[in-house]
DNA sequence: CAATAATTTGACCAACTGGTCAAAGGCAGG
DNA sequence: CCTGCCTTTGACCAGTTGGTCAAATTATTG
């Protein structure tokens, strides 16, 4: 799974051979076909692995929270995520990139109706005014954007930072956007 | 050119094939070899085109006018290009994402030489109290995160918000993101 | 130890891939 | 009409790809 993640996080599903996962492995191809069924049973398998953690960050947003911190909380952990699971970000950028054959109907299901659960919470907290009103989905996809795009982009921000760790500045660059955005 | 930009902006350079290309032209696979000496010719004749464009927008940022209005004005312009042209925005996702192996050295040097010099303009603006303090080279990022994603992830955003057109409130969201963090 | 099951491998295959090439069309100017 | 040049094509090729299979190897167990 690990060697998968390596290979298709780089190249996407049709970029990558089974020859590169099964080095990756210290495996022969026959013998990680023995493992799996196919090609598409590995990624398959990654995807699905994926997306169990990939909702749960936000699934973890508390409705009687502090509003402010309970977005800083979900932008941090999303920021967490991109640091330490970059692997797993670019797997699911390369197939959203893609088109998204293969988890469509997870995304118009499950995270649909998970983003508009959260997106009435949001709005009841701008109909108390406790943050300003906002968009809330636009919120959502601004908050995935501006986290995933360090480890997505990762080669071009460190391109652009030269020695300078990107999460070093990230995380409070982060916090001022949203603050700034949120706060009444 | 249109064709090879369809395809290699949805399936990546290695996930693309000539036959595909060929389809998408109407051609035979030899007459598009005709035109095109490889398939590597095509691509890179495509990032070349791309990359002509693609810093155009952070050129025209001006030192001289006021500074809110030329970040904002920047980043409707990024926006704008996401939306009319988002096979150019993915093809160059696919690019970094999959390690920038072509254009590495653009990223190290031309981009990184232009964001330095934006850098020093948005930090005298900062010491001049025009603007909040903020990290230039992470505001630049969080722009480029914030406009980019409604083309790389079209079809996440598209599944999100049904029939929403995910410009109507995008340019506003991300206005009102920028004067939050920037005005003074 | 023997027998059974789980694992690993080399050889192989059909389909696909990027790319070549000689021959055939098509079309301008004379 | 002919000649010469640009364009298009079908046939083909060598290398790669996902996947199979029988045989060999290595645990595991009674």
């Amino acid at each position: 799974m690990d060697a998968g993640l390596a290979v298709f996080s780089q190249f996407g599903f049709r970029g990558s051979t089974l020859d590169q996962v099964a080095d990756a492995a210290g495996l022969s191809k026959p013998n990680l076909l023995y493992y799996f069924r196919s090609k598409d049973a590995i990624y398959t398998a990654l995807l699905a692995k994926l997306l169990e953690n990939w909702l749960e960050p936000l699934r973890e947003l508390r409705a009687d929270g502090d509003p402010v911190e309970e977005l800083l909380g979900y932008a941090k952990r999303k920021l967490d995520m991109s640091q330490h699971y970059p692997r797993e970000s670019r797997l699911f950028a390369n197939e959203i990139i893609q088109g998204a054959p293969r988890i469509g109907d997870v995304l118009r299901g499950e995270l649909r109706e998970l983003v508009d659960e959260i997106s009435d919470v949001i709005n009841g907290w701008a109909a108390d005014g406790r943050i300003k009103p906002v968009d809330p989905r636009h919120l959502i996809f601004s908050i995935w954007a501006l986290t995933q795009h360090y480890a997505d982009f990762d080669v071009q921000v460190r391109a652009i930072l030269g020695d300078v760790d990107p999460f070093d500045g990230a995380g409070a660059h982060l916090e001022a956007m949203l603050r700034g955005l949120l706060t009444p």
